[in-house]
DNA sequence: AAGTCGGGCATTTTT
DNA sequence: TGCCCGACTT
């Protein structure tokens, strides 16, 4: 392992810091998993550090699979016993060694937003307040406020006044009791009771035995509890490595604080302060640009971006008439490129915005995927499952409970469950205790049988459950609940719930063989700590943790997702969409100045994910929420100095891809938009000659396009179903759906691969 | 327990 | 404008 040649100069300085803090100040694409990687490879090698002693903390599951991959690979050692993981799973580690220390029980499941959304309603419901007035994303929102900066319920009691925060004072306070009746502990606790564990001198002594050595990523991303919980395991002068950077913070809106970075010295005393400034992906044209719209921001420490790969092409802006023509025009961009359809993204603000670009994209045949959305384990039948798992090893978590508990239907109806559930609240016990006492009576006959017979039905479980290995355990459930019954019909909607039950099936069965094999935690790790647990916790945690079957891999087709969600990756190829004023930045980002410089780093996050060609894109007017809306260009684009843009416009849309085409003569001109104040470019705009607007247009016809399309308001037939129309498309690829109507058959849901579907 | 209707709503989402 | 959730219906 030759260090100076694997990494510049200023990685090598950070890879090889001695003891103390360090803030590397890592720009996008400088390598800053290299340093890390590096840096523990150099601990271990050359200062013969025991890999015992270093943790390495990561925010999503896929960046710590990746380091510790590229460690062992360093390394050549498998598996390593270092700590690589995220904060959660940091702390769950020690929450399942030292739960009892913070009054948690050995079984505790961790709880999701649902599940905590759920909380809060039986807690408004107790507390007597109305949902109207006290929306649960409100109070959910202020509570997690709370618990980033730490404030427990008690606290927060003390220091609020007005009416509404002192009512969800109080919903906070028996949310906590609900969540603890329920054996639950939701993802801020998990922080919480972690720092907490830390005050224990015992936990104290072991865990910094543990993070002698200690390294954050993204630390731009931490939150207060999560910066006290780093504070608290590193303790004073601690060797403290935290990677971040300043200008890629976009999740203050989830409690992320960007003084973490900005005030480092205050929380970690006479740091090394090291910028790795040299991009290893993008052409400096890209990295100038992006640069130029956040040096527009106030808060941040500043660096530059530089690359030795050229300036490369200019970044082509695109203003069309509408929605639909911003489509069309971008995926001509990206069709025009010499990068591969696999390797080329299109990135949004919203969800919703995908929209049009599906389409267009549906229309012609072209493969895309959409990045996020909505995820595995969120899915409802994966949930129940899940559910069923979390019964059987504690029946008293109601919440699961609840959700199984007609499901598939067996009789339990509404008023069964609410009197169960009346009861349960009222002897401050849970429905399963109120079964096991056999106390059913004011309830019906029939409920009360359904009741037993599920008691009964549950019993019988938890007692194969004590010996069936995880995946007979599934299936077992799916027979004995006859919850298999449930989706066994022959429509689509069945079929992909099968599909995902087989995943699910597959997910168990590979986590306990790997499990088996003993690849999991290595001898004498930090997660060999909680291994006294049985499997079906672990898999319950990894199931919490994980939230999704993990990495997306593009293979041939265009990828398509949020800014927010194309952090952390890289294309040759980026499109933005939507580039106008109130989307981004979005309207809800107005009202503080925080929140804009937000929308900024979205955007400078957006253009720093394209390695050679990047792609800018408008719309003159689009629907907004069902209405036509004229739309304002987004005022960051004219934070671009014109010398990096190559500015095209709806007229001219339908230049086949390769040719030039012609160019406005600055951004400002164009946007007929006065030079913002403190622009640091020269140009000046306003009363130039607003820019030709010929509608008229030749429809650049691709070979593949045109008749053969599915898109929406298709007329189609069926083999069986007679002729109809198609009214909405759902995914794209083999999975991918299509709504139609059917004369005198009505709306039917088909999977386009298999439906045959002849077009008229 | 499943289907229908209508009001409210409509950012981003690593764990 | 469409979708999602909850209330209401049968």
């Amino acid at each position: 392992m030759d260090l100076a040649n694997a990494l510049n100069p200023d990685q090598h300085e950070a890879a090889v810091h001695g003891t103390g803090p360090q803030l590397v100040l890592a720009g996008a694409g400088s390598g800053k998993t290299r340093v890390i990687t590096h840096r523990i490879a150099w601990l271990v090698r050359e200062r013969g550090v025991d890999p015992r002693s270093i943790t390495a903390v990561t925010f999503t599951n896929k960046a710590a699979a990746e380091m510790r991959e590229r460690v062992e690979q360093l390394l050549q050692r498998h598996p390593l016993p270092c700590f690589v993981g995220t904060f959660h799973r940091l702390a769950l580690v020690m929450l399942r060694r030292w739960g009892p220390k913070v009054d948690l029980t050995h079984d505790f499941a961790i709880v999701d937003t649902a599940d905590q959304k759920a909380l809060i309603k039986r807690a408004l419901r107790e507390e007597g307040l109305d949902e109207s007035s006290f929306p649960v994303n409100s109070v959910l929102g202020a509570i997690g406020r709370a618990k980033h900066k730490l404030i427990g319920s008690a606290a927060y009691a003390k220091q609020v006044d007005d009416f509404f925060h002192t009512r969800v004072a109080k919903v906070y306070k028996r949310y906590q009791k609900l969540l603890r009746d329920a054996g639950g502990v939701d993802f801020d606790d998990m922080i919480h009771l972690s720092v907490k564990l830390l005050e224990d001198e015992q936990v104290r002594r072991r865990m910094r035995e543990r993070a002698e050595w200690l390294l954050v990523d993204e630390f731009q991303d931490t939150n207060h509890a999560q910066l006290r919980f780093v504070q608290a395991l590193a303790g004073p002068g601690g060797n403290l490595t935290a990677v971040g950077d300043e200008d890629q913070g976009i999740y203050r809106w989830r409690g992320a604080e960007l003084d973490n970075i900005l005030d480092f010295e205050r929380s970690f005393p006479d740091p090394a302060i090291r910028k790795l400034e040299q991009n290893y992906r993008s052409t400096q044209n890209i990295l100038d640009a992006a640069g130029a719209v956040v040096a527009h921001n106030t808060g941040r420490r500043g660096k530059t971006l530089w690359t030795d790969r050229g300036a490369g092409t200019k970044i082509v802006l695109y203003r069309g008439k509408d929605e639909v023509d911003e489509a069309r025009w971008v995926v001509n961009a990206i069709q025009s490129t010499d990068v591969p359809l696999g390797d080329s993204a299109i990135l949004v603000r919203t969800n919703a915005a995908t929209r049009a670009f599906e389409e267009e994209l549906l229309g012609r045949r072209i493969q895309y995927n959409v990045v996020g959305g909505l995820r595995f384990y969120e899915r409802a039948e994966i949930k129940d499952l899940i559910a069923y798992l979390r019964v059987l090893r504690n029946p008293r978590d109601f919440l699961s409970f609840s959700r199984v508990l007609n499901q598939p239907p067996r009789g339990i109806g509404k008023t069964t469950r609410e009197l169960l559930e009346a009861r349960a609240e009222r002897t401050s016990t849970t429905p399963w205790d109120i079964l096991l006492a056999g106390d059913l009576d004011g309830i019906s006959k029939r409920g009360a049988t359904a009741l037993l017979a599920f008691r009964d039905l549950l019993k019988g479980m938890i007692d194969e459950a004590e010996h069936l290995p995880l995946p007979a355990l599934l299936r077992h459930i799916l027979d004995t609940t006859g919850y298999a019954k449930l989706y066994d019909k022959d429509d689509p909607d069945s079929q992909t719930r099968r599909e995902n039950i087989d995943e699910l099936l597959n997910a168990a069965q590979s986590f306990a063989e790997q499990r088996g094999y003993g690849s999991g935690a290595a001898v004498g790790s930090l997660e060999a700590l909680a291994e006294g647990d049985d499997s079906l916790t672990a898999f319950l945690d990894h199931v919490s943790l994980v939230s999704d079957t993990d990495d997306f891999d593009p293979g041939g087709s265009v990828s398509l997702m949020t800014l927010h969600s194309a952090k952390g990756l890289e294309f040759g190829a980026v499109a933005i969409g939507g580039l106008e004023d109130g989307i981004l930045p979005h309207f809800n980002a107005k009202q503080h100045s925080a929140d804009i410089e937000e929308e900024r780093r979205l955007l400078y996050v957006g253009m720093t994910r394209a390695e050679t060609r990047l792609f800018l894109s408008c719309a003159r007017r689009r629907r907004v929420a069902g209405r036509w809306q004229d739309q304002l260009p987004s005022p960051f684009l004219s934070e671009i100095p014109p010398r990096f843009l190559q500015i095209e416009e709806a007229a001219s849309f339908s230049t086949p891809p390769g040719v030039p085409v012609r160019q406005a003569q600055d951004v400002y001109s164009f946007f007929k938009r006065p030079v913002p104040a403190g622009a640091s470019s020269s140009g000046r705009g306003g009363s130039s000659p607003s820019p030709p607007r010929g509608e008229r247009r030749v429809v650049y016809d691709t070979p593949n396009a045109g008749a053969g399309a599915l898109r929406k308001g298709r007329r189609v037939r069926h083999a069986s179903l007679g002729t109809g129309k198609i009214i909405d498309i759902e995914g794209s690829g083999d999975t991918m759906r299509l709504i139609c109507i059917f004369e005198g058959k009505g709306r039917r849901k088909l999977v386009a691969k298999y439906a045959n579907l002849e077009l008229l």
